[in-house]
DNA sequence: ACACACTCCGAAAACGTTTTCGTGTTGAAA
DNA sequence: TTTCAACACGAAAACGTTTTCGGAGTGTGT
């Protein structure tokens, strides 16, 4: 168990100073080829590395990046992250990943801790109470601090940064869209409550879609589930009180659960009533019937936004401020997977 | 955007030592109330944080865990970092996820940046081609170098270190039995090819199964997938050519694809042909019919693992050296989860 | 008047790097 | 012989902390 090896064991072990080590180390020409030559035998002998700490202090960056999430149990997080991490790892960045467990105090908490230096930048998705109580104290902080702060998906509008969405307004707006152009005249919606961004956009474009189409839109038909631990119940009365021809499902586990109340009610899919989902995971992919649904890219999305933060630190290197006081909102395309729950 | 404020510049302010600073934050008796009250004032206005980096390099130790998985999708795998996650956190530890992507340089790579320094210890599971190639000398690299290891899931006897797993052979052996029990005499087994610690451990416990209930054991009837991207031809043969009562499958996406393959044969699940998973996921809980699996609690895994991990850490620091080379291996409990898949 | 204790604070080392600057030793040119 | 450049190396500062040690000043007891 012989501890790592540093500049300063090796630089007296062969009787030279350290600074002569670190340069030797480095290929500096200041150095003669002879004791460059030595120090680079030993260090390889010992296996030398660089202590990434000591020279994150000296640097003063971590060259590590933290990715904030509310759950990652959910594939289209777990997709983001993915694709955070590989573009990440190819500049020669590490991902830190945390959870917020869609709690307001633990994404707080997550962030003082890391923004004391041990990270450079953030990714982030809003926690569902974070949403609620549009509290954003937290993050205006960071990014006063100069730390660059990248949101996606789940964003607000009440904080100036670079932003990662897509357009779930009219993604929704589509989905509906499509349903309606099948012929569908009662096409319910099941979304979350109002201050889950996306869920209100979501729900916003599938009015849309039945006003532009002249249909009428009907509160019994816009189902709002605030618990998603316990809302099978709400979806069963829905489908059974309304006669509908379709369902529009704002992610995948409402799609699904649809799917099987359907089916519980004596209902068949697609035959009897078609069903759109949110999220081309795993769930759309192998449920049977298969579900179509719109599909949101997550591994672009993280590739994208850990993109635009490396590049932020990286400018901030050269450009001494200024200039960098802009930020973008980029905006990844939306695609309807066709599958078997609809016709 | 004022850069963050540091003991040094508090001391000028206020036109003490550093010393001073750093001990009045610290609540030192040392110090008089006065002085005391009077920097704390200002370190609060001014929003003073400790710079972890230099905490770090100082105290030579990061309060940070790294877990390496192969793939972030599997739903298994992201149950394991929110278990990590929740103890990690509990105790004050952050944690850095890398992926593998199921490679082995990969996987050295992320272990070699990481070991100097930035991480106090790894939580890992291996990657397929690392157990393929069986080339451990990254991980007994890491561990000579005093830095504590705890392998999950996917370990090898190679590699001395903490464990935690679950029992494949056995809960295997359970699953088989089960179908045996319910009268099946043709059961198959969906498996991995044998490089995979865990899909050998599974097929044996199959194999026991069967052995221990004088039921034939037919080689036809075990399937080994490598291409884990291009199978379902594979399990429409063995199910075409072989009139089976069940298929045990060890992991969710064989179980799912074996239920659509066979209701695309014209064999209805369960009526025609039962069939058990492994990996209790969100596809076992929403296919349909929904699968029953023998459920390995990925959480409590997490958990344990990272429980071992910074018992190790913290006792390292007390008791100096020995005592400490002894190394657990522990056993998570499996349960067999029933659903609609089987009788 | 002296020794001593106590209070309050600062200097400096340490963690492991990188880099700037200075300096001693060569050898050659004047 | 002197002068100067080139070469090879070391000292020290810096990054931001914590902690040990020592010291100055004050007060107390004899």
């Amino acid at each position: 168990m012989r501890r790592k090896v540093t500049l300063k064991q090796i630089a007296r072990e062969l009787d030279v100073s350290i600074s002569t080590v670190s340069k030797s180390l480095r290929n500096s020409l200041e150095i003669s080829e002879d004791t460059r030559q030595k120090v680079q035998a030993f260090a390889k002998l010992y296996n030398y590395r660089p202590n990434n700490i000591a020279l994150s202090l000296k640097n003063r960056k971590s060259k590590t990046i933290c990715i904030i999430i509310p759950e990652i149990i959910h594939h289209f997080f777990a997709t983001v992250i993915s694709g955070v991490e590989r573009i990440a790892n190819e500049k020669g960045y590490n991902v830190i990943v945390c959870l917020s467990d869609e709690s307001f105090d633990k994404e707080v908490i997550n962030m003082e801790m890391l923004a004391n230096g041990s990270i450079d930048g953030f990714i982030m998705s809003l926690s569902k109470e974070t949403q609620q109580k549009r509290d954003f104290h937290h993050i205006s902080e960071v990014i006063n601090q100069g730390m660059p702060v990248v949101m996606f998906d789940r964003v607000t509008n009440d904080i100036l940064c670079d932003k990662v969405i897509i357009d779930d307004s009219l993604a929704a707006f589509n989905a509906t869209q499509f349903l309606i152009e099948k012929g569908f005249k009662k096409i319910a919606i099941i979304s979350t409550v109002d201050y889950v961004s996306v869920g209100k956009l979501r729900t916003e474009g599938y009015i849309r879609a039945l006003k532009s189409n002249d249909l009428k839109v009907d509160e019994n038909l816009i189902l709002k589930i605030e618990d998603t631990n316990n809302f099978e119940s709400q979806i069963v009365t829905l489908i059974e009180n309304n006669d509908l021809d379709a369902v529009f499902a704002v992610n995948e586990i409402f799609a699904v659960t649809a799917i099987k109340v359907a089916a519980r009610l004596g209902k068949k899919v697609p035959e009897d009533i078609s069903i759109i989902g949110f999220t081309d995971g795993i769930i759309s992919k192998y449920s049977s019937p298969s579900i179509s649904t719109v599909s949101q890219n997550g591994i672009k999305m993280g590739e994208k936004a850990a993109k635009m933060l490396i590049e932020k630190l990286e400018i901030e290197e050269e450009e001494d401020e200024e200039y960098q006081e802009q930020y973008k909102t980029e905006v990844i395309e939306t695609e309807l997977v066709q599958r078997e729950s609809t016709l």
